[in-house]
Parts: structure tokens; C-alpha cells; sequence
DNA sequence: CTGAAAGCGCTTACAG
DNA sequence: CTGAAAGCGCTTACAG
């Protein structure tokens, strides 16, 4: 069944029915009604695939998920990005493409052929861990990017990220508010761009309070997971001298360590407290649950679809977007010095 | 750069350029390399569309998240299988296509319409609750589906669950064997299929093990949330007599079950054991760690793309696949009485 | 308001 | 081992 037969049976011109598909306004309402009529009771649907063809334009959206680690479904940063950028760019009538990696990063093959393979209008960049250099090359190729978490400089790219410079702050902020004056650090050894700005503006809102910090209070975790977390703290157990607060640079880390401070006999947070940064459903379950820092993924990912929308209709000039994080207060951070609440 | 420019940099037909594109085996081994060379120096790239318009393949397959509630990439187990799954097909060939429910569902289109638009070679169809109509027109269509936790029937079409019959069973008997008699349980007031099955289930384990039931240990919570299994379990504390061991029908019931009982001054498990189902994340961070049971999402990822693979390139009959379920045994269900381990 | 025809970039019998 | 040509199902100037 294609657009030929629904011609025939209708008695006009293919160029005709092609127009009715297409909402041409020269079309007679008359033979417009018939056709859709017609249309309807066939059980005709175009073919994406002549249609791209023709016109160049796929109406597709590639997904790119970029970097050896850290990036995947299960990822719940990127997959609550991806869910509101899914019904954002759905709204505006493109349809998602997720390139397999799998078979093709074998073959040598990267992004940019994949891409120009399904012709795929633009594309959303999400990044991890050690992105491959195939990406830049579509970054830097005419087709339309948006990207997560990743500096993107090609013509027709912009990006989006959370204002990394403003997370440690506001934990500090509400430490100090609290009434919290020594306060501790659990950092990863080799940190990520993101995690590195973590660690810096850590240092630096510290000094803006003329907040004393301690070599004994930062420890450097090997890894993300909560059992990395939980050596960490029993390190900073082992020096002696405790802080009163703890910022972990991730939720899993702080998970870890409120095991090991609960293990050694502490309470949380009347002789420790502690924060973590991501917001990850377990936060609310955890004893007490974790205070922490929510990266606006509601914003980032709607925020992407309106922007590649733009770039792939009209000019627009390579950008970076940041979108501010937002501290979600729980009970693992009480009132350390009762009557300055924060 | 297309397959045309390519045959005449190289001057040979488009035919032998195809064939060399697609390893045909009867060209010469010169011409092959020499097209191959000119390929690459060129940066040739096929086009889908062009290919799929060609074929009526386009090595894609359709993702359906299916149902109006609960489906979504923030649902974990959804997101585990497809992750899994999206890594299998990979492996195979196809990349997977997500299609925006939002703009067509209100145009009054359907799946089946989606699906042939974009030729997909096969659809996989994850189910939620309140499952479309629309859904069953694309099973019922000749196009391969795989189904995920929803009956499919269609000729083309095979689907895959958890054992549900099974998982209930798995926590009684690990009650049992851990000394515990008195078995309370926390289910759904408006329950699913698969609620329904797990509440069933669970009350034939008891017969089998010859154990009491009490209604006043049987309790219904309004909803999926946290929240709601805290107010279940009020419920069962303000009702006097407390079973030994509660079974919630899933994790996030148990953890509120866990916060009403904790609060009550009950000690988990020396005081009350609990148990819930589908191993979410939080369950190892909780306190103590929640025992539970996870279904095998890794399992019914990569059977889901091996039996698409199959129904796509082959004959083969409509079947239902049940995938074993696996107690995950953490701290919160002790030991009740010393010397009888599980 | 409608239609004839070229073209989008591939594949595939078929002939040689 | 190689090529000429028809065909896949659309769109789009262009002519009328």
C-alpha cells in the first residue's frame, strides 16, 4: 500500500496525494476529504524511509551515549535527563534513535557515520567517563548537537551542565547556617572534570566562611561505590580528630560513610553530619535520609530538546547553558548549635 | 557522496559498488580493495533510508513503553532490561528506535501506524499498567514482538516474565527456614496482575508450610510509595498482635513498613523481620540492607533480544518464556530462632 | 487547484 | 567477475 495505489484508487495524481499527506493549503477541500477518506479506510501509512530520502530529513533525533564509564540506563542521572528530553523533543515531533555501540565500535566505525547512516537530524551528546574522540568529530560535522555534560564547540552545538561551581557552596552554606565550623571532605582520587570542580569550589567557599580546614578532614576515596565511601570514612576514623560535618562528593560515598561513623558509634547527625550530591532514590531511605545536592535534570533535559530544536531549524551561535543546582535538605544534617536554623 | 560518485571516482557500476558494500563474494579481490580505498578516502557513508526504501529492512527495532502508568525510564526494572536488551541487539545489528508516544497519541495514531512508518524489523513492548488497545494491533500485526511482563498472542510474537507464582514462595520458605511462623503481609489495596499473583501466591506458601494466617497480619496500603507502606504498617501496629516476619509486596512498601517500625521502638529483625520484592538500589542502603527478590533482568534482557533475533529472521511459534526469580538475602530477616539457618 | 516527470541513493534479478 | 536498468515510495519544481 503506498501513495501510487491510494492515487489510483482515488483517481489523482500522486504529486496530489502527497500534498494532502502534507497539508498543502492549494488543494481543494473536496479532493482533500476524498483522499483522506480513502487514505483511512486502506490503512495507508507513509514510508519514513522514502520520505527521508527525499526530503533529506529523517525527523530522528540520535541518542549518543559518549565515554567508556559511568554512562548507561542505569545511570540515574542521564536516565532522568533522557526521560524529560524523550517527552520534550516528542512533543515537537522527533522521534529518538539509540545508537548501538556494541557492533560498531569494533568495526573502527564512530558517531558521525552512524549519524550521517540514519540521517538522523541532530543529536544529544551525553557524557561520561573518558569520552572517545569520535565524538568531537561530530561535534564538529554540520549536524546539530546538544550536549550533557561535555564542552561541545562545533558550529552547530551547544551544551548544558549544571553550574558544577555552585554545588559545593551550597552544601557549605548549609553547614554553616547550621552552625558547623569543621567541616570534612570525601573526594574521589582521580576525579573527573566534574568531580575536580566539586573538590576546588569545596576549598574555596570554605575560605569565603574563613572556615579552618584540616589535612586530617579530607580523604580521597578509590572509587563511586558506597563500599569506597565507607574505606574513605574509616580512614578519617583512623586519624582521630573528627570534623563535625562531612560533604561527600557523591551519594554513594556518603552512604558508605554513614555505615562506617554509625559502625564506630557514632550517632547522625547529633555527633556527625553529613551530605552527599546527586540525589539518588536511595536518599530518602537511608538512616536518616541524606541530605544533598539535586542536579536540575528536569530543566537540562527539556532545556535540550528546545535548544537542539533551534539549531536544527534555524541559526544559532555555539553556547553554554548552566542550569543551577538545588539543595534538598533531609535529616542527616541536624542543628549543631541550637537557635542558628538554616 | 553517494554510491553513484563513488562507482565513477573508481569506474566500476554502482552494482559492483553495492556488492562490494554489502560482501558479496563474487568480485575480484583487486576491485574490492581499490573501492574499498576509494570508500574511505572519501568518507562514504550509505544512507539508511535509501537502503531500507530498497530492502524493507531497516535493522531497526521499535521500543514500546506500553501502558499509561509506571512505565518509563525511571522505572528500574524497565531500565534494566532494556539495557541489557539494547546491548544484545546491538551485538546483533540493530539499533533501537524509541518512539514518542506524546505527539501521536493525541492524533489518535497507534504503534502498529509508528512502527510501519519507520519499517521497524521488530518491536520490543514493555508493559505497565493500563496497557493501550493499540498495543494489541501491533501483535496482532505480522511485524515481530517481543513482550515484556504482557501477554502477547499475535503470530509473530513471543513474551517474557519473572515467575511470579514463584517469588512469594521464596520468601515464605526463606521465613521458614529461618525459624519465623507467625508470616505477615503487606500488599496493594487496587492490585495489579502481578500484585495479585504475589498476594496469591503467598497465601498458598503459608498452606504449604502448614502456617497461620491472621487477618489482622494481612494489610493493604493505598498505593506503590514509601509513604503508603508506613501507613500500612502503622495500621498493622495499631491493630495489637504483630506477625514475626512481614513479606511487602515490594521494596519501597518495606522500607516505609521498616520507618513505622523502627519508630515504634521494634528492632529489625531481632524484633519484626522484613522482606520485599525487585531489588531496587536503596535496598543495600537501607538498615539494615533489605532482603528481597530480584528478578532476573539480565536474563530477560538478552532472552528478549535472542528470541526477537529469532522471530525476525525465522519461523517461530507464539510462546511464553518464564524467567526464575532469586532471593536476595540481606540483614533485614535474622535468624528467629538459633540454630535453624536458612 | 491538479498532474507529469525527475530525482533522492540504494538493491537486485538478469544478461553477458 | 561486472554492468545496465528497473524499482523501492516519496517530494518538488514546473507547467498548465
Amino acid at each position: 500500500m503506498n501513495i501510487k495505489t491510494i492515487a489510483n484508487i482515488a483517481g489523482v495524481s500522486v504529486a496530489t496525494v502527497s500534498k494532502i499527506i502534507n497539508n498543502y493549503s492549494d488543494i481543494s477541500e473536496e479532493t482533500r476529504q476524498r483522499v483522506l477518506k480513502i487514505m483511512d479506510e486502506n490503512g495507508y501509512r507513509p514510508s519514513s524511509s522514502a520520505k527521508t530520502l527525499a526530503t533529506k530529513k529523517s525527523n530522528l533525533v540520535g541518542v549518543v551515549f559518549a565515554g567508556k564509564l559511568n554512562v548507561d540506563f542505569s545511570h540515574p542521572f542521564f536516565v532522568q535527563v533522557i526521560n524529560t528530553f524523550k517527552k520534550q523533543i516528542g512533543l515537537l515531533g522527533y522521534d529518538l534513535l539509540f545508537f548501538s555501540n556494541e557492533k560498531f565500535l569494533d568495526q573502527g566505525e564512530d558517531y558521525l557515520a552512524r549519524s550521517k547512516y540514519f540521517q538522523v537530524d541532530g543529536c544529544i551528546i551525553i557524557a561520561g567517563d573518558e569520552v572517545e574522540s569520535s565524538v568531537y568529530d561530530l561535534d564538529a560535522s554540520p549536524i546539530p548537537c546538544i550536549g550533557i555534560d561535555i564542552e561541545l564547540t562545533g558550529q552547530g552545538s551547544c551544551y548544558i551542565m549544571s553550574d558544577n561551581e555552585k554545588i559545593s557552596p551550597k552544601v557549605v552554606e548549609h553547614f554553616y547556617m547550621n552552625g558547623y565550623r569543621d567541616i570534612g571532605f570525601i573526594g574521589l582520587q582521580r576525579a573527573s572534570l566534574v568531580m575536580q570542580q566539586r573538590e576546588d569550589a569545596f576549598k574555596r567557599s570554605l575560605k569565603q566562611f574563613s572556615l579552618d580546614t584540616k589535612p586530617e578532614w579530607m580523604v580521597y576515596s578509590k572509587d563511586y561505590a558506597a563500599e569506597d565511601g565507607y574505606q574513605a570514612a574509616k580512614e578519617m576514623l583512623a586519624r582521630g580528630e573528627l570534623p563535625r560535618a562531612v560533604f561527600a562528593a557523591t551519594d554513594l560515598l556518603a552512604f558508605g560513610a554513614m555505615r562506617a561513623f554509625k559502625e564506630a558509634g557514632l550517632r547522625i547527625p547529633e555527633d556527625i553530619a553529613i551530605a552527599g550530591c546527586d540525589d539518588i532514590e536511595a536518599c530518602r531511605y537511608t538512616d536518616p535520609p541524606l541530605t544533598t545536592v539535586k542536579q536540575d535534570t528536569d530543566k537540562i533535559g527539556r532545556l535540550a530538546a528546545m535548544i537542539l530544536f533551534d539549531l536544527m531549524n534555524k541559526q544559532m551561535d555555539n553556547q553554554c547553558i548552566k542550569v543551577e543546582p538545588e539543595l534538598v535538605v533531609r535529616q542527616s544534617c541536624g542543628v549543631a548549635v541550637p537557635g542558628i536554623e538554616g
